[in-house]
DNA sequence: GGTCAATCATTGACCCGTCAACTAATATAA
DNA sequence: TTATATTAGTTGACGGGTCAATGATTGACC
């Protein structure tokens, strides 16, 4: 038990160091953030979308989603109208220009994950993925209120 | 092979979502940052240390220890004082006052830690700790220019 | 039909991080 | 000893995130 308690430590912040290690790495190989292709890699599999939607797929907030659509309008990426049914929703779609960029993201974001994953094996990666589920869900369920 | 492809990305996302996930949650649980109560308890574990010395045992750079340590001395949580002996080293320890409140926090810590790592046994945690550690290595070689 | 509530999007204030430029102090070496 | 390099720390510009307040639009209900 003493060596589960030390280790339980380790692993939060072991967590903590791999996504702030990961991130300014992961930008400058692909040339894009993580969340910003994440929002893109949504958009992509889609034809048209409103923002709440999209923002639900994602894990940031509505005020970054908006920005992020702001910005990608303005490089012509994504193209944004009203909802002629009903004004109060905005529908989100990549440009033509937008959909073909992206995939050249997708294959960096690959080669990436590819050395991220270096030297595991199927098993290993089943076994770990499986891990990382189960600290998620804990993660869902701890109410801050307690 | 394939099954083995199709994870790769999702272990690299999951690492990417709880950490999204956990920051907040780190930080309405206990009332403070992950970074900064690091940084704390750095502090707590020495008496006093320079602040490059101090950057260097934390993952965050110069520019953000520099006003971290400016708030937390505004907050009297911390003293800084120049090195007599070369004016260009900050010396910086934690407040008698400080030094009480940090073990607060780590009880706060400790109980969102075991929170995340709930229904994990000895062995898995051990699995999961090499297996993060292992991650680690990898983003740590490599390299943006290739 | 008019008021009230709910919903989507936007904005502002703030926190935290990086990078790059800068200042100040010290070390080095011609 | 004086010019140059190095080192520590600070600051400004910026990117990106959250929360809370606001505006606009629509739905619901008396």
């Amino acid at each position: 038990m003493s060596n589960s308690c030390s280790d339980e430590g380790k692993i939060v912040y072991r967590l903590y160091e791999i996504s702030k290690q990961t991130s300014p790495k992961f930008e400058r190989c692909t040339g894009i953030s993580q969340s910003r292709l994440d929002l893109l890699t949504k958009l992509f599999e889609v034809d048209e979308i409103s923002q709440t939607e999209l923002q639900k797929e994602v894990n940031i907030d509505h005020a970054a989603v908006t920005r992020h659509l702001k910005q990608l309008e303005e490089k012509g990426m994504v193209t944004r109208r009203k909802n002629p049914a009903d004004n109060r929703f905005m529908f989100v779609r990549l440009t033509d220009e937008g959909r073909t960029s992206i995939s050249a993201y997708q294959d960096e974001k690959q080669r990436f994950i590819s050395k991220v994953l270096n030297g595991f094996n199927e098993e290993e990666r089943s076994l770990l993925l499986n891990m990382l589920t189960r600290i998620q869900d804990n993660v869902s369920n701890i109410d801050p209120n307690d």
